[in-house]
DNA sequence: TTTATTTACGAAACCGTTTTCGTACAAAAG
DNA sequence: CTTTTGTACGAAAACGGTTTCGTAAATAAA
């Protein structure tokens, strides 16, 4: 049980190890003929390189690093199906890290990828990072990261989102056109920017039509589902009750259908609910949730291919460029606009 | 913007590479007066080693490989944080791969692994997985692998599973106990051992009760979600259309969900369903679906720290056993034992 | 005091590739 | 026939760490 290296393979056909590892990679200095007894040699004894040589003396790895919130969620989940896929076709392995929406594991991660670990990273960031101290050290050592969803603002680099502006005002208009007047926003987060773009979409549809736009109105969530529930609970109990939701992110949505549940209240009788969310079950709730679909797999497909894109390059610079793909708003019997 | 090596810091502080190395790994050769000295400027310099001369020298990459059919399912998703949970806690990377049920892609995927890219591995197989060729050849090159949740039943390692046998009989029984006597049994691969333990407690479930099993009540699914939507419809529009659907695996649910509302069937009036899954929003459904719930994250968790403790061993092998971790029965409304 | 041991460090080999040169020989050009 | 160009290969130096072994000085044991 020797290990088998570069070595064992030149020792065998007489030739020196730079000769074998030309062969291996088709490189025009060797002959056909040469090639071919190396190949076969490699098929017989079943050699497959050392990665970790190969990356060492390339200063490259092949590998791509994810970053993200957590994984059971039909957004992230989808979104890396996208990425694998693309990672697949062009030869690129995927680490994947969670931060659980905490952000000295998001800081953690990232100092680990100053290592040269990854080629380059994917990132959606927690809803804790408010500085991006961390983000941009990494990029000071040339690391190109790409930002889906979960964008930093202010960060030189390319963003893939959907379009939250817009279809969270879509959202609040498809609500106010059902004949809501009392909408409550249930945020995840005040200082991602997804957040407060979807935030103002919110608004400025309210503000279109003359409504006005009130604090009380505005839930912000805190991770933990429990208090979260009670807050939610509790506003919906308070005698000037929303006769609209419209939730930010898909977690919201269950701890609305149990809040709604547990009141006894209707939906959409009494309550209507939107929601931003990628749940293959939306059609088959008590009551069919109206959604907002984020294009999860194009999002995270499109990230991974301008990523390698940018890696194949000699100078991957990437752009600070904001590639927008749409959602769509799936109306379902949770509102009466069906 | 020169390259910041262990020979940068060894310039900087007079001392050797050695010196600097071991420094860095505690070890106790070094002083702690020189230790301190070297971490001081590691931290002032912001020095990250790089992993993969690491990798190169002491032959290991302190990262597992997970490899499984696909990632947009709850029962994956949620075992891939118990496995990230303990990585994370183990100082381990973890390289995450999607066969797609395509046993070419797994073949490939693991044939890369020989290459030392990944210390363990982590699997559930394809769904088209019959011979295990692929994964003697790997598990011969020494890297230690364990199964979860889809296993190779042969294959000398470590396992773990749920009771799919027990909870299959129990949901059986419990539809049975509900008033069924046509119990439609929704396989998705007739090779995985997981999918007959499965098969093998709903048929000795129904021989105890003294009925029949029958192959029509037996349907096996592709994998192609319009074909298996086709072949359900059909079933369930046959004159002998079932009282009660037995679903071993998540995806199909919802597939029945779909048919059922097509045609105008009522769960659990004129159909009862119970399903394998462990869909977050299973007490949301309509109507909200009993459920065999399995241990995903506990699952992840245990393979991944089995696999981590015997990666701590010198000599890592991995015994021939199995570890069981039992699904619960969720009663809801989908079946009429509620 | 002499010998054994411990402490703290450095030189150099090594991990398994890739890549840069150098070169021998053959073929083409002059 | 000499000179240039090409072709096919090898030696050796990287890549950035870790580890083995050697050793000088300090300390402990005899």
């Amino acid at each position: 049980m020797n290990k088998l290296t570069i070595k064992t393979l030149a020792k065998e056909l007489n030739l020196s190890v730079s000769t074998i590892s030309k062969a291996i990679r088709d490189s025009h200095e060797i002959s056909t003929s040469t090639k071919k007894r190396v190949n076969e040699l490699v098929e017989k004894l079943n050699y497959v390189p050392n990665p970790y040589a190969s990356s060492l003396r390339q200063r490259n790895s092949k590998t791509i690093g994810v970053v993200l919130p957590e994984i059971v969620d039909s957004f992230f989940a989808q979104a890396i199906n996208g990425i694998e896929s693309v990672a697949q076709e062009k030869g690129y392995h995927v680490l994947i890290y969670l931060t659980h929406e905490n952000l000295e594991k998001e800081k953690m991660i990232l100092k680990d990828f100053e290592s040269g670990r990854v080629d380059g990273v994917l990132m959606s960031v927690s809803r804790e990072t408010k500085q991006a101290g961390h983000i941009y050290e990494l990029m000071d050592k040339g690391v190109p990261l790409v930002f889906f969803d979960r964008v930093f603002e202010d960060i030189e680099t390319t963003k893939i989102t959907t379009d939250d502006y817009e279809s969270a005002h879509a959202a609040t208009e498809h609500l106010l056109n059902a004949g809501c007047r009392q909408i409550l926003f249930l945020s995840f987060s005040s200082s991602l920017s997804i957040s407060n773009k979807r935030l103002n979409g919110y608004k400025n549809a309210l503000l279109e039509k003359g409504l006005k736009v009130t604090d009380k109105n505005i839930l912000s969530f805190n991770n933990q589902s429990k208090i979260d529930y009670l807050l939610l609970k509790r506003k919906l109990m308070s005698r000037t009750r929303p006769d609209g939701i419209l939730a930010s992110v898909e977690k919201l949505a269950i701890t609305i259908y149990q809040a709604c549940g547990d009141l006894q209240l209707r939906i959409p009788e009494d309550i209507q609910v939107i929601s931003f969310s990628n749940l293959e079950t939306a059609s088959f709730l008590n009551p069919p949730l109206t959604t907002i679909t984020q294009p999860a797999f194009e999002m995270g497909k499109t990230a991974a291919s301008v990523l390698v894109k940018a890696l194949g390059r000699k100078k991957f610079e990437l752009q600070k460029e904001e590639i927008v793909i749409p959602s769509i708003l799936v109306v379902r019997r949770s509102t009466k606009g069906f």
